[in-house]
DNA sequence: GTTTATAACGAAATCGTTTTCGAATTACAG
DNA sequence: CTGTAATTCGAAAACGATTTCGTTATAAAC
């Protein structure tokens, strides 16, 4: 029932909480019998020590915290499994939290995060988050930080990313080769730095190309769900736009394009084209299948768990810490719908 | 960038480390006006106590954990979001582990949590799990445990679950409704309680309205994939089986029957219906649109803590625990394809 | 035989909080 | 003015591991 602490060990061998204590931590003050005595008895009573009490003196947690503006979101829960498996191979435990996109709530799961002492915190920023003070106190307090796939360019910590502007870029000059000329493009919200690049990456490929760009066939996707998607898509047709390719911020959106398509009996590539951004599970199970962007999310996990550990030892070696940006292929995923 | 500690309110008060403390827990041998002065400061100075220090003294952790059997997986997302926001309320930060529907992972993630002196454990057994003296350890190390949604029959705890042979059966009933005699069923695994139940289920609302019961008809998905719904689908239609309908364990292998019955041109679902299990988000995307049975993660998850929460307050109250079942309503979404 | 170096161990302090119990102060009744 | 009760406070032990530093025993050197 009560876990087993040094002590009883001491007890049953008949040496101190000290040795004891060394042994299992491979102290040079320690014969090679003892050690040997302790490690097999603990063994067999299965000892675990105390990680709260190992804390206290130690100052490592052994935990970090995941703070995800979404839970429900495929391309989010590829990201911590990422994280997570890694974490596990190296003895760390995981708290997850979520900011649903929102600022305050953010800010909060930040803070319950440095409560719990966790050694490192691995953050993707929330669509609403307009100021970045609560990053700040993180790195003041100590801890390790590490921002993944929705970063900004003023914090001052390792990313681990992937180019969005080149991936858009790819997207879209993949409708141009395909012969589409008048490419509508489903945005992402204002703020957040990869919404930005994805409609910049947009914007230069047709300009490289020689499309004129015409802000009328951008639209904004605010929630980035399937709904606004078909509403834009809907929208199009009404105004009768005369669109012929459709590239979304995301896959939902972009579902949300065929769904309406396919209402109005529009040809899904043939009439319009239609390109997602992500490659979640249900682009490659919805008819006809969404031609998209890979982001692998179970990489870009493991690398920030990577960074992590990278960062922490060279603060144990007392090092200065360099912040690194990491970025990470994406593949162009050809489908049905173009 | 340290942390403060009471010691340094005590210091900064010119108090000692006891009346720090006890002013903030409120104790009744402390003036007023000195836990007002105490929680001024503590306020102003953002003052949270170490909880690895109170957790040694206190034995309560304020930490739970989750094992799921699989994280890309919408429904267990949900569930997620249910346990994890109710968790936030009462101050319980939570550790989320992964089964991979595998018995030695299961084993292995729990010890991980009672090695942290998780207050509690959420636990949705895994399909490979076949031994339960794993979670006999939990009970025996003292730890309240709820198993929630994938449970089994000889379990000594609380469990969150739905009535999966009532839900089952009021779907196939739905198909006979529609016309349909010849019902194929898409089986999970052989293990879990279930998927037997959803058999079970599937088994009685045929035989309760006439139809014959035909093993020819029933196909096992091990993996519960959009892959085994698909190949299962090609080989009823090679064989010319004849089936007017399927009802699949779960949306993923519905989908994938779909997938299949679109590419050889069979109406849905004039000529063949389908129905899935679970209402994931996917089902209202796909064409045509899946009907499902919904299965209330969130509610599931908010439960599941709340019965923690009892079980913790009757162990603190001394009073001996009586394990519940909740058993969570499911509803029908009747959608295009039957 | 004495000194010195080395190996092996343990006592005790420490981390930051909680809680018991005793001490000090004040208030009040007689 | 004394004795008792109520109020308010703080010293110290405890939780379980880690680590510093000192002690003892053994081996080596002179």
């Amino acid at each position: 029932m009560k876990n087993l602490t040094l002590k009883d060990i001491a007890a049953a061998l008949d040496i101190s909480v000290t040795t004891v204590s060394k042994a299992l931590q491979n102290y040079p003050d320690v014969s090679k019998k003892t050690k040997e005595r302790v490690k097999a008895y603990a063994e067999k009573v299965n000892f675990k020590p105390n990680s709260f009490a190992a804390y206290l003196r130690t100052n490592e947690s052994k935990t970090v915290g995941i703070v995800i503006p979404r839970l429900n979101h495929f391309f989010f829960s590829s990201i911590l499994r990422g994280i997570i498996s890694e974490a596990e191979k190296h003895e760390y435990m995981t708290f997850i939290l979520c900011s649903d996109e929102s600022y305050e709530l953010e800010k909060t799961q930040i803070n319950r995060l440095l409560n719990k002492n966790v050694d490192g915190i691995f953050l993707s920023i929330a669509d609403k988050t307009h100021n970045l003070s609560h990053i700040q106190n993180i790195m003041d307090n100590g801890t390790n930080l590490v921002i993944f796939d929705k970063y900004s360019k003023l914090t001052p910590c390792s990313s681990v990313v992937i180019d969005d502007q080149k991936a858009s870029y790819t997207a879209v000059k993949h409708l141009i080769k395909k012969g589409k000329k008048r490419i509508a493009h489903f945005r992402g919200p204002l703020l957040p730095q990869n919404s930005i690049d994805r409609f910049i990456g947009y914007r230069k490929a047709l300009e490289d190309h020689g499309i004129e760009y015409n802000k009328d066939l951008v639209f904004i996707c605010d929630e980035i769900s399937d709904r606004e998607g078909y509403d834009h898509m809907q929208a199009i047709l009404n105004k009768k736009l005369d669109v012929d390719a459709v590239f979304a911020v995301a896959d939902l959106p972009a579902i949300g394009a065929i769904k309406c398509l396919i209402e109005n009996n529009i040809k899904i590539p043939e009439e319009i084209s239609v390109m997602g951004f992500s490659n979640w599970l249900i682009s490659s199970l919805i008819t006809p299948t969404l031609s998209t962007i890979d982001q692998p999310g179970e990489l870009m996990g493991k690398k920030a768990f990577q960074v992590f550990l990278e960062e922490r030892d060279a603060q144990k070696r007392k090092e200065s810490i360099v912040f690194k940006k990491y970025v990470i292929e994406t593949t162009l995923i050809e489908r049905k719908s173009t």
